[in-house]
DNA sequence: TTACATACCGACCACGCGGTATGTAAATAC
DNA sequence: GTATTTACATACCGCGTGGTCGGTATGTAA
């Protein structure tokens, strides 16, 4: 057959880059059809809405590459030091766009949390996901860490940092106060370590 | 007259509150005005289009709202608890509704800064007014302080976090995770004193 | 009273959006 | 070889939006 499979991967993956650039609401199907080079007829017989793409693109996409992303830093050996290696890579290695463009889930977070009740438990639930792994792997090292850590408030307390040094960048359209407040941030993890 | 200044005024207002709650793009100007009892003539008669309407209400209602908020806070004899009583405050008086409905200047900088230049220079200028603020008046007690401290770095540290703290709460619903992360948050503030 | 500016009204418009209905060619089943 | 289902393509629709424009009521100054 035409290889229905692919044609619906493309339309998933060039939904999420617009998504992720222009946001949910603002993001046209017209558009995407244009640079999936697919017909109106394509779409909506492997998509029953815009609202389904869109949780399929968050479950399909977006928390697989966020789960790939998070859980190396965290996984290893140190967490202290795999977390404050991850962010400090994240300035150094991605583009000013990238950075400036900010993290999927913080921007669906915002747009669509108050908006839609689909996109916000799936959000949630990427939440509570992403605290548990931090949380967890935090406490695997509990006894290189100050006694009176709350693991799982420590967690949000990173993960909430994180999205709003990236909000942060979104008005100076560069990353040198993404650097900033990241490096406080590093500053801020190592200080979990006993001493 | 018809008292134009109290109409221009209740058309700002609404707007004001309209943009808070349902974002910029999301707000249509036929809900304000049904809201205002006024007419879309009278609304373009005071301003020049919606996005003026816009620059309009973050210069005349948000920014000075956000400087008699900030400011008491940070400008108190010890900053360091002036801003700790601040956010505590903030989750024991705000209801649930408001604190998920999200800080106004995060909201539009998430939201507008990448799609308009009018509005992101307003916010870039608004976050530098509120970080040089908090560091001022951090340098202020420098004495009382740990002197690895870059104030500058530190007042936006602390900006990003409490703005993804909102960010967080907005798909939770609740201000259960925006407590968690404040109370950490409030930790690591204490925790600038030298000991 | 005249002349004019300000403040406001409401009908109308073009546009882009998400969504649908109908048609058609390719692949599969029988 | 034929029937049926799958995988698209295209033309079209209704709706809500921001914005415009001709007209009108209300105030002020000559």
């Amino acid at each position: 057959m035409r290889d229905a499979e692919l044609t619906r991967q493309k339309i998933l993956e060039i939904s999420a880059d617009e998504i992720h650039k222009k946001g949910f609401v603002a993001t046209s199907l017209s558009c995407i059809l244009v640079r999936c080079e697919v017909s109106k007829g394509a779409l909506y017989h492997h998509f029953k809405n815009k609202m389904e793409l869109g949780y399929a693109v968050f479950e399909e996409i977006y928390t697989p590459m966020f789960l790939e992303l998070w859980q190396p830093a965290v996984e290893v050996n140190d967490p202290i030091e795999g977390l404050c290696d991850f962010f400090t890579a994240m300035y150094t290695n991605s583009s000013c766009d990238e950075i400036v463009c900010g993290c999927p889930l913080n921007n669906l977070c915002q747009e669509m949390s108050g908006v839609d009740e689909g996109f916000r438990l799936r959000i949630l639930n990427m939440q509570q996901q992403l605290n548990q792994l931090i949380a967890i792997n935090l406490q695997r090292v509990a006894n290189q860490l100050r006694d009176d850590i709350d693991f799982s408030q420590v967690a949000y307390f990173i993960v909430s940092t994180f999205h709003g040094s990236s909000s942060l960048s979104k008005s100076s359209k560069n990353k040198d106060l993404f650097e900033k407040v990241i490096k406080e941030l590093c500053n801020y993890i190592r200080n979990l370590k006993s001493h």
